[in-house]
RNA sequence: GGAGAGGUAGCGAAGUGGUCAAACGCAUCUGACUGUAAAUCAGACGGCUUACGCCUUCGAAGGUUCAAAUCCUUCCCUCUCCA
């Protein structure tokens, strides 16, 4: 095992805030691997580069040879989270939590070790709480304090509803550490207040659990990663995230289209490429590189290598991706319209006519201005849909 | 329980009987320019139709009217103040 000083530097890297450093270093001296603590929602199991920031740290802690407790929030999926206003997220059954609860460790173990991870379900200890438990974990907490959270604050402000088991969330969330006897907990910053809420909560049920917490759990906050967009935080519902499944050609093609400024955000946060040496280079190459390291981090080298000389092919030469989908159409010959619209290359009828219009459709390379060209099946054709968007068809 | 305000397209927000498929902003999409970047500029942005036009949409359901996002009734939901 690493010496503390060399662990904590590790830990340390990227860090929003780490409270408090004194009992880290105290836990770290114990010389035993730490439990460190991440919970997540089943609910959307989809991970994406925002996700990602923290499995690093993870992965890091358990590479120094410390433990991942990974809580599986099953019992709060099947609840459902009203934070929306029209949209109210449905509870899950519980088949669609295990379903995804199963996608998501596949997921977050391309990047966590599975060997030095616990998996646990919350709906384990959850589910048994009854009605006096859950009035003296309510009890621990006042509407003043949960108002201190940011997230309810703004919506307190902004008029916007708040329903009383929300409150509750960050409880459960804190009795979770509780329960899993968390050294350690890791998440993003707008965590902060509910890993706080499990610091607290430990202390409180210290006799109760009859366990020797020493010491409460430290809390460790990481950045939250811009999206695509540059501007708000990566998430699926914003549609500016890249998923670490996606394949490598989308990963790399995502990862071209934002900002430069955006991508020495990913290398911080994502890499640990030393900054300086990639200002040297030329944005562009800079890019190409960023995009490589992150499919070699969830595919490999060869498929990085790949989807670099694909892009190129496109985007140099006028060429066209390696892989691209195909799809089977029933008719020999149709028109325009309605080839795009069965594809859902469009989204409708009116949406293939406002595309062809604009010049964005192309079909073997050839911009179809057109609305009324047919075209004929005899074999297969290639649809390229703005800049990015490509196609096969081909007759059955 | 009482008083008041409000629910409009992905989001924010105008619109208070016909000229409303519904201004404007953001997001999105397409084109130009580029490094498939950003920024900028131009355009599009419910659906069906070659088109005239037709159909569905303004919390829900009914109703008034030649005509409703707009008026009436009931219901659902949210916020504020009082208790």
């Amino acid at each position: 095992m690493k010496s503390i000083e060399e662990q904590l530097k590790i830990i340390k890297r990227g860090v929003v805030e780490l409270i408090p450093e004194e009992e880290l270093i105290a836990k770290l001296k114990e010389g035993r691997p730490l439990r460190v603590k991440w919970g997540a929602d089943p609910s959307a199991p989809d991970i994406h580069l925002g996700h990602s920031v923290v499995l690093n740290k993870l992965r890091q802690f358990q590479d120094l040879g410390h433990k991942v407790i990974f809580i599986i929030g099953d019992f709060t999926a099947r609840i459902g989270d009203p934070s929306g206003k029209s949209e109210t997220r449905k509870p899950l059954t519980p088949q669609e939590v295990k379903k995804n609860a199963e996608t998501y460790q596949e997921q977050v173990f391309k990047i966590l070790d599975k060997k030095a991870t616990e998996v646990v379900y919350n709906h384990n200890w959850l589910s048994k709480l009854n009605m006096e438990d859950i009035f003296n974990l309510a009890a621990k907490y006042t509407v003043a304090r949960m108002l201190e959270r940011d997230d309810f604050m703004n919506r307190f402000e902004k008029e916007r509803p708040i329903s009383i088991h929300e409150f509750l969330y960050p409880l459960v969330q804190g009795y979770d550490s509780v329960e899993v006897k968390a050294d350690i907990e890791v998440g993003g910053t707008d965590q902060k207040f509910n890993m706080l809420v499990g610091r607290e909560l430990q202390r409180d049920y210290k006799d109760k659990t009859q366990v020797v917490i020493t010491m409460p759990q430290v809390i460790l906050t990481m950045p939250l990663l811009e999206g695509t967009d540059g501007v708000q935080k990566m998430s699926k519902s914003l549609n500016n995230y890249i998923g670490i499944t996606e394949s490598p050609a989308q990963i790399f093609g995502k990862t071209m289209s934002i900002s430069d400024d955006l991508m020495m955000r990913y290398y911080e946060l994502l890499t640990n490429e030393n900054l300086e040496a990639i200002k040297q280079l030329h944005p562009k190459e800079a890019k190409m590189k960023l995009a490589s390291i992150l499919i070699t981090k969830f595919y490999n080298a060869k498929e990085a290598q790949k989807a670099a000389e694909g892009f190129d092919a496109i985007f140099k030469q006028g060429g066209t991706p390696e892989d691209i989908e195909t799809a089977v159409v029933a008719k020999k010959e149709l028109n325009i319209i309605d080839l795009l619209s069965e594809t859902k290359l469009a989204s409708s009828k009116t949406d293939a006519k406002r595309l062809v219009g604009q010049g964005g459709v192309s079909v073997d390379g050839e911009v179809i201005k057109d609305e009324k060209q047919t075209v004929s099946l005899d074999r297969e054709r290639l649809i390229k849909v703005g800049k990015r968007r490509f196609l096969k068809v081909k007759n059955a």
